[in-house]
DNA sequence: AATCTATATGCTAATTTGATAATATAATCA
DNA sequence: TGATTATATTATCAAATTAGCATATAGATT
């Protein structure tokens, strides 16, 4: 019987299990400005078919991605672009821990 | 041989795996303003000594977390503050869905 | 109806992650 | 030195995640 707080640590860790993984990362990317259903993703992110389907399972059940059907084709996209104010940042901090490693590595060669 | 995109996920992956976990969560949010040992995280967490620096290993090497050692005692503090630009929008995310489903809740009573 | 296409689901094996207990290390203190 | 304290590491096992393949479903086409 967990309290509230630990709860909530769950939902946020659960969320962000959500998005650790490079094929999920891959696939947010792609949809980033554009719609496309599964058959596109599957020739464009070189992913297995089953394999593509369950991630995409996985980012809608965390409420990041929706679909919507036609016909027999399902097409996904982002369902909140709030996704992208947690995937910037990252991007930024690993940017600047790279230039930090840089600045130490220039520094070998001198002595 | 995975490009260098596919290894950017890769790394943007291991960082956020090393974020989701609600023990990992909750110890970043413990030294939000504050750095503190592991004795005093172990008793304030009510998690096991082990346990606890296992996971404070992991968001060392993330970068996430410094440490210093003052004789015996081992003082953990958050190394950049950015990964707050990270972790509030989550919070927001989800309040938001939270507020979508309260909505729809809201509802129920009426017909 | 039989086939084809697009997507989802189920199954199994491999890998990774996590919890717990035990032990190791290293500094301090009696 | 021996005992104590603080933290890290190791070993073991259970649980979760993932990949790949096979199968299921459902609509479209012949």
């Amino acid at each position: 019987m967990p309290n509230n707080e630990e709860l909530v640590f769950k939902i946020k860790a659960d969320f962000l299990k959500s998005l650790a993984h490079p094929i999920r990362l891959g696939i947010i990317e792609y949809l980033k400005n554009k719609e496309a259903s599964v058959g596109e993703m599957v020739k464009e992110l070189r992913v297995e078919q089953s394999g593509l389907s369950k991630h995409l399972a996985i980012l809608r059940q965390a409420g990041i991605l929706t679909s919507r059907q036609e016909k027999v084709t399902v097409y996904y996209s982002v369902r909140d672009r709030d996704i992208f104010h947690v995937l910037r940042p990252i991007a930024e901090i690993l940017r600047k821990k790279l230039n930090e490693s840089n600045e130490v590595l220039a520094h070998l060669g001198r002595v």
